[in-house]
DNA sequence: CCTTACATTTTGCTTGACAATTTTAGAATT
DNA sequence: AATTCTAAAATTGTCAAGCAAAATGTAAGG
């Protein structure tokens, strides 16, 4: 039954499945999790299901009330914002720091990753578009190398995924944010720590416009 | 026995005194966290424990292996400059924005924190001092009131302090930091955001500089 | 209609157990 | 003596059954 390939604990699989119901909206913001329930459906037992809605937990993606259950976060524009704030920080510097230091062949793959995202708007192709997107932005934090910012950059991601019409996947901007995104890579090519932050940190910005 | 006024899960409390004993170095930097031994030393049974040291591990405190339990996390140079990146980022953010959007009501208790501090080092009481000046910080969180951003900075605090000589304690820096201080609120009273981010940046930045 | 008392549900925690591993300690081999 | 192999012991991740305290829902009484 359960394609258990187990080199890994089985509440990380469960924090996944669950985080795919919520991103899904299956599991609606504010809805219960009702522990017994969903570990029944799963067919495990409590104690990996409890683990795992921690995990959802320290992402932000559940709230836990005491003796009251968890529930799916409820994104409010307020924090749309506030998450904005952060993100335009912190992916601005990885921008400034990646225009720094990255490699030859870093560039290139920058270079590379780009021309793809070109072609998949000049194809209309929306899903591989926003799938290579993020690809770009996950790739120039890595590049910057700090751990501790990439991983509080990749949970706040996960929570902007929580609220419906999340720029990330907001078809009508995708021409605009093409350009900017040109604008990035220019400026990184060029080795331009500052114009690097400040596209970025726009480019961000810019997102969180089209929420509103 | 257990004084247990419990109006909130007991692993907290546990996760709360792991943390103690981690910061205390009773529990060092690369040591295993045994989950029977320790949940015996509370009187309390592994699952609370093992929930208490998956608090820690979202924290960063633990650095959780597979089948091989938790470890506390060892906190290296590059750490450190990655953290301090990020704390200056985003405290300098939160400073900016105290200045322009504080009260004059909060303005006083900034201020008047802010001369408690200088008692503090006049009557050269070094714990009070450490004490205030977190306080400080906190407070222009608070009043900056981004809840995404004052949960990061809080957790990449704790990190810091599992650095034996973490700079929020280094006695050598007080008479700077005080100055540093000195300067954050003179912006931030005269409501000059520009001045009291940078300011805020450079004792962040001047921090670092103290752990090498 | 609102309050109080009672029944039900759910969480947080306990105890006990077990398979899969990992670690250790000892034996065998080079 | 050093290395490799091997069996025993310990540890993690998970399951299962159950219980007290708290929260929720419900029914009776004012």
């Amino acid at each position: 039954m359960n394609t258990k390939l187990n080199n890994r604990p089985l509440y990380e699989d469960v924090a996944d499945r669950l985080r795919e119901q919520i991103f899904s909206k299956q599991l609606a913001p504010g809805s219960w999790l009702d522990e017994q329930s969903l570990a029944d459906q799963f067919g495990i037992s409590r104690t990996p299901m409890r683990e795992a809605i921690k995990v959802l937990a320290s992402e932000g993606l559940v709230t836990i009330k005491m003796r009251r259950g968890a529930y799916v976060t409820e994104v409010i524009r307020k924090d749309l914002e506030q998450i904005f704030t952060i993100l335009s920080l912190l992916e601005g510097q990885a921008a400034k720091e990646t225009a720094t230091k990255a490699t030859e062949a870093e560039l290139n793959l920058l270079d590379h990753l780009h021309h793809r995202l070109e072609k998949a708007a000049a194809d209309r192709d929306i899903e591989q578009f926003f799938e290579i997107n993020g690809k770009f932005h996950e790739l120039i934090q890595e590049i910057a190398g700090n751990r501790w910012m990439n991983g509080v950059i990749a949970d706040l991601r996960k929570v902007l995924k929580l609220h419906r019409r999340d720029s990330l996947t907001s078809t009508g901007r995708l021409q605009n944010s093409l350009v900017e995104h040109r604008e990035i890579l220019r400026a990184i090519l060029k080795r331009d720590e500052h114009a690097a932050e400040l596209a970025m940190r726009k480019h961000l910005e810019r997102g969180l416009e089209a929420l509103r």
